[in-house]
DNA sequence: GGTGAAACATCGACGGT
DNA sequence: ACCGTCGATGTTTCACC
């Protein structure tokens, strides 16, 4: 289950890079072309590499707002409507069930102030005995998809 | 600054999928290849595309725990330190300066509740008049890096 | 933005360790 | 089980229209 090193190079190299070409993957782990593509291969299988993306600056998209909203669910028969609304809704970048006194915490990237107005109070506050609150990022300062490697 | 629409088609289909082939990107646009990589290299120069990235899974990289730490400062002259110290340390995936009660708001991944206390307790606090606020993840219902396409 | 040819990278089969 | 070499195939790149 876990990552030799060499692995642990190439996911680091992937995570930074993207997947470029064979050979330089392949001079970079000291291997030859086909060697690396199995190892790619082989960590695709695994389900370690989930895909890959481009990164998108998000105001060149048109997404000028980024907010947080925390959501409080007072009738849990509500869930499954409250969830399958987050899988539909594009603006919701992610969602994480926490601890605390709410239930969800939202990323939320959006065009301006008047789609986050229509997403709370026409997607989300239409369900029954949901609050939110909610938290605009005026900056950012740090946002990567990087993670720490483990020398495990 | 705004994208026409092909442009359009060709960014969303590489969030999601990454640069694959040029060919496969000119036949998806209506272009021939050369014409294809001319757009993607465009919006790279623009800054549209920031670069291209594995996602890989973070339990799968040792990193299990998830957490949110809202971040206040209470002496404004603490704020460089801070912030240097959010750039040096791999495990905060995110920062944003952030309205509301706290300063900033902290996306945290790391492998697990004794490296999460470590952060917090040795590398945060020991800053003067920084206050915290930890919200853990307890499971993810959604995490994409996708953003709303805007018709503009 | 399209076309063609040269340069380059990838993929699969085979052999070695 | 993993890696290297080699040849066939497919893709990118560049000059030119």
């Amino acid at each position: 289950m876990s990552l030799d090193e060499t692995d642990s190079k190439l996911v680091q190299h992937l995570m930074r890079q993207g997947r470029t070409t064979w050979s330089e993957l392949a001079n970079l782990l000291g291997l030859s072309a086909p060697a690396a593509a199995d190892r790619v291969r082989r960590l695709e299988e695994r389900g370690v590499i989930r895909g890959y993306a481009a990164q998108i600056s998000p105001e060149a998209a048109g997404c000028e707002l980024l907010a947080f909203i925390a959501v409080s669910l007072e009738q849990s028969q509500q869930r499954a409507a409250f969830l399958q609304r987050v899988e539909a809704l594009s603006e919701i970048q992610e969602c994480h069930h926490v601890t605390g006194a709410d239930d969800y915490l939202l990323k939320v990237r959006c065009r301006n102030t008047q789609a986050l107005e229509r997403l709370i109070s026409q997607e989300l506050k239409s369900l029954d005995g949901l609050k939110t609150h909610t938290t605009i990022a005026l900056s950012t300062v740090k946002e990567t998809s990087a993670l720490p490697l483990s020398a495990s």
